[in-house]
DNA sequence: CCTCTAATCCGAATTGAATCCGAACAATGT
DNA sequence: ACATTGTTCGGATTCAATTCGGATTAGAGG
């Protein structure tokens, strides 16, 4: 961003900016996306755009940036009552939720994430990452007995990469001859088993 | 591709411009891939670039198809070797000639995936997910006593993609806190837990 | 209410890359 | 040797990202 945005007023310009970004992204597709579009849209001139990122890609930066805030804001308050569930409950509510705000307004995050994201923004992913590992650990305080399991580090980083991105590329695969209910059950089951193994079967 | 290419001297050229892409995007940086360059480190002219490659985008789409393919020559002489091992042993042999494959050239292709695969181009991915599924059902016909696992499908699915890009993510984030090491015995662990648990801990 | 200043907004002009085109060139068959 | 078909080339064109300098507006101080 060359300049902060200081007043009300340019804080709803780039709001505004990011948000056509998303609209213009999901409705003419990745190769259509221009700067104009995306100024024309918000409702501003194209050197408004400029006065607040840097150039094009930083837009899409912003865009991904709030994406995972949404998906943040949307599990967080999941927590407490995850925490209280069985593990293999626990992540199918976790991934029915995620699932949800990702097919929300005709898919259009989905469709973003699908088409814009690339992995030199993964690190957008962090913000993630941290509210997945704040339910984890709430997880094992909840239920001690899983303190034993080895390795929890590890788990947690398969589980968030692994788990997110195969969601994002199943729910934008028409051909997956698997259903959705499939593979959340699945994801579900090979972390559930993992955790009793090391738990010693004590759940 | 506007042509295919029908001649050797030809497909020499095609290949050529692939071999390029790979080159200038690894050496210069995903916003400093010109068409132009591509076309002067393949020693052809651009125009001939265009009679192969609809555009730029096109070029990239052949990139991965031949990362790809290069993955699965790689993985397919392994699979004699592999399905002989334990699980646990087999996943992280897998794993490590990945790995391997990812970091030749300085580390060419894991460059190349990093800043140029998005999740458009993940049907790509198709040839590695039939190498792994091949992978998989010479593996339980050697241990005819995972043929108990349920959900068979599901858990392909979710190591292939999930297993791929938790991979691309690590070797990627040079900030992570997990070696590789733990990544890998995480993702065999994991596995080995849910078929052992399948198949009532007979293994 | 009226200035004055900094913040914000704008869009025509610039720049540079992708793409197209038609002429030149090579190979192959007759 | 000629014709035909495939291949290569680089200049001309198009189109979008970015810049720039001036116009407009918000909001503090008088």
């Amino acid at each position: 961003m060359t300049r902060k945005p200081q007043q009300a007023r340019s804080r709803a310009t780039v709001d505004a900016i990011v948000e056509a970004g998303l609209i213009v992204l999901a409705r003419e597709g990745p190769e259509n996306v221009t700067t104009r579009k995306i100024a024309s849209v918000a409702g501003v001139g194209v050197g408004s755009l400029y006065e607040y990122f840097d150039n094009r890609e930083a837009v899409y930066g912003a865009m991904f940036g709030r994406i995972t805030k949404d998906a943040v804001a949307r599990i967080r308050p999941l927590i407490p009552a995850l925490v209280e569930l069985p593990i293999r409950d626990g992540i199918i509510r976790l991934l029915d939720a995620v699932r949800a705000l990702l097919e929300e307004n005709d898919g259009r995050y989905l469709y973003c994430l699908r088409h814009g994201m690339n992995l030199t923004r993964h690190y957008k992913l962090r913000p993630l990452e941290r509210v997945l590992n704040e339910l984890m650990m709430q997880y094992v305080l909840r239920h001690p007995e899983l303190m034993r399991a080895t390795n929890l580090a590890a788990m947690s980083y398969i589980f968030i990469y692994g788990g997110t991105f195969t969601l994002i590329h199943h729910l934008s695969d028409p051909e997956s001859a698997l259903g959705f209910d499939e593979l959340a059950e699945g994801l579900a089951d090979m972390v559930t088993s993992y955790m009793e193994k090391s738990a010693g079967m004590s759940l």
